[in-house]
DNA sequence: CTTGACCTTCCAGCAGCTGGAGCCTTTATG
DNA sequence: CATAAAGGCTCCAGCTGCTGGAAGGTCAAG
């Protein structure tokens, strides 16, 4: 399979997978015209990837998932382990981004929006001092 | 006033200071020993800086309501659309983040945590199969 | 035989800092 | 007054995770 057909398959783009294959995360072997020829197992990583990025896993961790996932010894804690602490980074991000949202909807709300040059949201810039 | 102290006073590490310098955000006059003797206006911008920044707006916004805020003539409408477009992409931020939230918590909760190598996870991110 | 769609490599750049090396100046202490 | 620590300076490199583009090789269709 090339790496267009992958691309459609796996669902990430050409360049990202060329980026994959950079990083070592799949090595597929090429064809005698130095086209890669991506084999079933190598799809089915990048689509694993995919899916591992798309939840917001890091690249590492994306590797380290991948480990587990072949490795036929793996005690399932480790995993959640993984996911576990990927989910508290996620609830700290959720709450920063929340309390920003709830700040910038009531200066937004705050602001006449009119050809005047008085403005909440640059006061509170300026001082610190949410109306 | 010296980097250091302002530093402490803005609440921003020397390191970002110079870099906002870099970038043209403020231009501090020198000494003559080549310490950049930051004025009060300077301080003021810089504080500005870490509250817009803090709100999560990007370098290029904070430089255009800077502007802004230097413009008596100013529009408060153009301060409320900057503001108006940077909630509607946090809001998009946080629709994604908790959509992953929801599906990472599912499937830790599904996954036993133990020393054997079932997992629901790993399974999830193989076959894009939620349980 | 040519055209166009693929494929290849390599280099550069995005955002927003952050760390470190190597050097100079100021300040505090003995 | 000498010295050492603390702070300042510049410049270069690197982080994450790609993405764009240039310059060129390959392959299938007409």
């Amino acid at each position: 399979m090339n790496i267009g057909d992958v691309a459609q398959t796996a669902g990430l783009p050409p360049k990202t997978i060329r980026y994959y294959e950079d990083i070592g995360l799949v090595k597929p072997p090429r064809d005698a015209n130095g086209y890669r020829a991506f084999r079933d197992a190598d799809v089915h990583k990048l689509a694993f990837l995919g899916r591992a990025r798309s939840l917001g896993f890091t690249i590492e961790d994306c590797r380290t998932l991948m480990a587990l996932y072949d490795d036929q010894n793996r005690a399932s804690a480790d995993v959640k382990m993984i996911a576990r602490q990927h989910l508290e980074k996620i609830e700290e991000k959720l709450a920063e981004l929340s309390s920003m949202r709830d700040t910038l909807a009531h200066l937004v709300d705050c602001c006449a929006g009119d050809e005047r040059p008085d403005c909440p949201i640059l006061n509170d810039l300026a001082t610190g001092t949410i109306p």
